[in-house]
DNA sequence: ATTCTTGCAAATCATTTGCACTTTA
DNA sequence: TAAAGTGCAAATGATTTGCAAGAAT
């Protein structure tokens, strides 16, 4: 049995996003990380890779990732907002110490009755605390 | 039967907190309201009343609050940081049209298993799409 | 009297914007 | 080649900081 994985310039323009070098490559790093990045870490890390890369690249694809609901904030306290790919019912866990992120398996989230009459484009769990490296 | 609340001043000492009238007017507002207020949203309310108050006291406060796990952040998309009063296992649904925060009635949130050795302060369900509203 | 809090103004930092240039389809 | 994306630098807006004056114990 084979996998076949999309590719990530194909996966873009599925969506109606034009696939540029620098939005590849965001969308890429997104994939293989596991750092929940802030747009000055996804800077950091591409930077060498792509000398010209501006951090107003960077904001204006990930706003539009945003918007065609490719990635989704992480509830963090600090001033930077982090991202991850959005994976519907996904749980994570923020270390309020050191402000890891670590991705949680949970089961299905559930969507309350109250909901009803609402459009639920994604849920997340969040839990947060302090954890092993940090007690 | 009679139920006894704590008096907002009181339960700030009770964290150790002096109770200035600025802070027990903060911690009321957060009590009062259904909001999530922003930190201008708490300014603007409170400015009325308490004509002197400045913006710097308020991010002073909240930022006590943060610390003695006193509110939460709330999740939003947006430029400004939103709270609520810290109350664990708390829901909310987020509608990315109007900005609206409401808060959702859910059953006890699990904590799987793989946190055992982690501490865990809080634990948010987060809810995200359209309300009926902007529907 | 000492210690902690407030309020102002200036400083900082994250994010957005305008515009000339470059890339993609 | 037309339409859309990029990069820079300046602008904006949220949050933090330094410090003098005020309040609490």
């Amino acid at each position: 049995m084979e996998t076949t994985v999309t590719r990530p310039d194909d996966y873009l323009r599925q969506r109606g996003i034009k696939a540029s070098f620098q939005r590849v490559s965001i969308f890429d790093y997104l994939r293989r990380t596991s750092e929940h990045p802030s747009v000055s870490g996804i800077f950091s890390e591409l930077h060498s890779k792509i000398p010209s890369l501006s951090r107003a690249t960077v904001y204006n694809t990930i706003n539009l990732f945003l918007e065609k609901n490719i990635v989704i904030p992480v509830q963090v306290d600090g001033p930077e907002a982090r991202y991850d790919l959005a994976e519907p019912h996904h749980a994570h866990f923020h270390c309020q110490m050191c402000q890891k992120i670590y991705d949680i398996s949970s089961e299905e989230i559930p969507i309350p009755e109250m909901l009803r009459d609402f459009v639920v484009r994604e849920a997340q769990l969040h839990y947060m605390g302090v954890c092993p490296q940090c007690r």
